[in-house]
Formats: C-alpha cells, structure tokens, sequence
DNA sequence: TGTACATCAGTGAACGCGCGTTCACTGATGTAC
DNA sequence: TGTACATCAGTGAACGCGCGTTCACTGATGTAC
C-alpha cells in the first residue's frame, strides 16, 4: 500500500525544501562572482548570502569548488538545451548567423552571471571547473559537426563529405568565438546599446567569414 | 662635478637591489598563479615565496592587484617585442601561417606561466588586470592590421583595400584565436607530445581557414 | 487514523589559523661638502 | 679622500578579523505498523 500523504500547498516537502536551499546556494555564489573568481570566494560568505548558517553548506557540497562543478551544469546545461530546440529551424547561411548571434545576445542579456561565470572560469583558477566547462563545449561543438553533417545547417558547403577532423575544426573554432562573443558581451558598458551594437556586428561579420572560409576550405587544393 | 663612484661587482647598488627584490615579487606571485588566480592569492604567500617579509611588499606595490597589472606588461609587452622583429621576414601564406603557429607553441613553451597568466586573468576577477589585457591585446591587433594594409603579410587578399572595420574585424579573430590556441595548449598535457601536436595541427587549419574567408571576403557581393 | 520512532536539513558555539595592515625600527647605501 | 648626514628597502612585533571545519543539538518531516 502507499501511505504518502499528499504535501499541503503551503508546507513543502522535505526534498523541495532541500532542493530550494540548494538552488539559493548557487544563485548566491553566482551573483557574488559578478566580480571575484569561484577561487576567491569563502563558503561564509555564500552560505550569508543564501541566508543559511555555514554549517549547513555541507548539507550540500563538500567545498566551494564541487559548487562550481554544479554551476557548470546549471549554465551550460540548460544553454544546450535551448540551442538545440533552436537550431531546428532551418534557414539560409546568413540567416542561421545572423538569428545564431540574435539569440545568444538575447542569452546573454537573460542570463549575464551564467555567462560570467563560464567566460572566467573557463581558464580559472578550480581545475575541476575547467574540466567540467571543457567537457560542456566539447559537447556543443560535437552536437553542431552532427547538424552540419547532416545537412541541417548553412546547406552550401556539403559538410556531409568532410572528414571528421575538419568537420570539428570548424566547429570547436565557432563554438570558441561563440564564448568569446559572450564575453566581449559582457565587457561593454552595459548602458551602451552602441558599445553592444559594435560588439554584435563584429561579430557577425567574423562568423560570416568564418563560414565563407568553411565554404571554400573543401574545394581548395 | 660627478661624485658617484662605481659600484663594485661583487655589491649591487640599492635601485638593482630593489629591482631584483621586485622581480622576485613578481615571479613568485606568476608562480604561484601556476594553479590558482590572481584574485585568491595573499600578499604574504607573495612574499614568502620571494623571500622577503609581509611588509617589504608595500615598497614595491600598494596591493597584490597592482602587481597584476604589472604582470600584464611584463607578460605581454615582452611578447609584443619579439613577435614585432619576428614578423618582419616576409613569406607567403601558408608560409606565415605555420611559422606563427610554430613560434606561439615555442613561446608557450618557454613561457608557460606568462601565457597561464594572460589566459587566467582575461575574463578573471580583478577589473584592473582585464583592462590592461584587453589593452594590449588591443594593441596586437592593430599592429597587424598595420602590418596586414602596408601588405606586409598575406599579399593576396590585398589588404590595403579594405576598410579599416573589417581589417580589425579579421585581426581581432586572428588575436582572440592566438589567445585560445596558446590555452588550449597549455590545457593539454605536458607529457604527451601527441596531444600537443592535434592542438597545433587544428590551430594551423583554423588559420588557414580564415585566412581562406579573409581571402573571399572582399570579392565577394 | 493514531502513535512511536527514524531521518536529516539546518543550528549555534567553539577552535585554531593565516590574513592585510600599522608602526617604529635598523642599517646599508647614497650624497654633500 | 674622509666625515657627517639623509635616504629608504627591508624588518619584526602587534592588531583585529573572517576564515573553514568540528561537534553535539533541535525539531520538523517522513515512515512503519
């Protein structure tokens, strides 16, 4: 028989409870790396922001840095996900740019400590970060040779007849230029929609030459 | 009348002394950066790492951050020298290509620790030491598009065509990609020579391969 | 449904420690004459 | 060259403070019957 009692609307269980200290955990060390790196921030100063006493952390994570790791899931992870429902779309070459850079201003405009948090860490001081950041992009780049294989993006350069290596070469430079666009995103003045303007369109035209350059790369020699 | 007596070999006058006293600050702390960042590391491992006490610091700098920014010069403004002499010998395309990419793996080598510091405390957590980075790396990438419109380099695409935005445009990926290819091999291990040479080989087509949509970007609509 | 017990997220006091910064100092190096 | 004084890089003691971690605990939630 099952004796679980319905929870009451205002009373949360115990495990939504734990889930929700949790969740405050991570958005506190979050915003306090607006400024700092993961390494320099204390588990005092997190479990203050979260309003919890530090005790309590070890409920959750056995240090700072293993909250990190969390952090890159929680960032990385649910970018994936939007990317991929996303790129189902299909379009021309310059559309697929131009919308790829669109979305990923609109990302970063919604979720600037997410990609703070990444662009720091992603060379940082925490090597178990940096691992997890790694495996992350690697994932992205891998996911976008697949679409590009499959002829589901850009349709001119053929990528179906491109070695796998190649194929990956494009994808993880993209995939690196994608984190940089985020970045330099985030290091224009955030009051200037003209600094952010300069930032987009450059951006623009470094992806469409890096797709004109995938779109000559196979014919060439 | 000129009274300053010569200083004997064996003794160092007092600027030497506070010089070397100063490098050994500065190599301590790039050092110690070897697993951590800037932001998380104390002035007193500072200066016990160099051998001197707490307080000599403070004759040198007013806190670790303004050591950062001196780093940034030491790092970057003796990089910019040696890559200014080395590019002066003209070659074709591929030529300047694989010779970059084989003078950046060298530099890494014999710099680890500079190249770990610049791709640390880029996006990193101390707003002075970023600004300083973005400006050097600023610099590069106006020296070559210098270099790229005088057709130093690349004759080819005939870069003294283009307008001054797409010239940064491309030189600014050119540097940002420099910047990532000198992570990327500092990221693989040290011990396998085999790893190095997939980064240096996916570097080498990435360069090329902008370099190929850099050729096309001109002549194009 | 009611009761008795188990679980475990969060508490609060306590600890030893290394931190950044201050201060008055020392003594070798540098300078004026 | 010799002497008397100035400079200033580096010293060492002292300070108050916030840190990470331990421990025994509390009391609401969950479970067995």
């Amino acid at each position: 028989m099952n004796h679980r009692h319905p929870a009451p609307l205002d009373r949360l269980t115990r495990p939504e409870q734990k889930a929700r200290t949790r969740q405050a955990l991570l958005d506190a060390a979050l915003s306090l790396m607006e400024q700092r790196s993961l390494s320099s921030i204390g588990l005092r100063e997190v479990t203050r922001a979260a309003g919890v006493t530090p005790t309590a952390f070890y409920r959750h994570f056995p240090d700072v840095d293993s909250l990190g790791v969390a952090l890159v899931d929680e960032c990385l992870g649910s970018l994936r996900a939007t990317i991929r429902t996303v790129r189902d779309g299909l379009s021309s070459s310059d559309e697929v740019i131009n919308r790829s850079i669109g979305i990923l201003t609109r990302q970063v405009h919604d979720h600037r400590e997410h990609f703070r948090f990444i662009a720091r860490e992603r060379h940082g001081g925490v090597p178990a970060v940096r691992a997890a950041i790694a495996e992350q992009l690697d994932l992205f780049a891998a996911e976008l040779a697949t679409d590009l294989a499959g002829d589901k993006l850009l349709g001119g350069p053929q990528f179906d007849r491109w070695i796998a290596t190649d194929l990956r070469m494009v994808t993880s430079l993209i995939v690196n230029h994608m984190v940089w666009t985020a970045a330099a995103l985030l290091d224009a003045p955030p009051d200037s929609a003209d600094a952010e303007a300069r930032v987009v369109d450059a951006a623009s035209r470094q992806l469409r030459l890096i797709v004109l350059g995938a779109r000559h790369w196979a014919t060439e020699d």
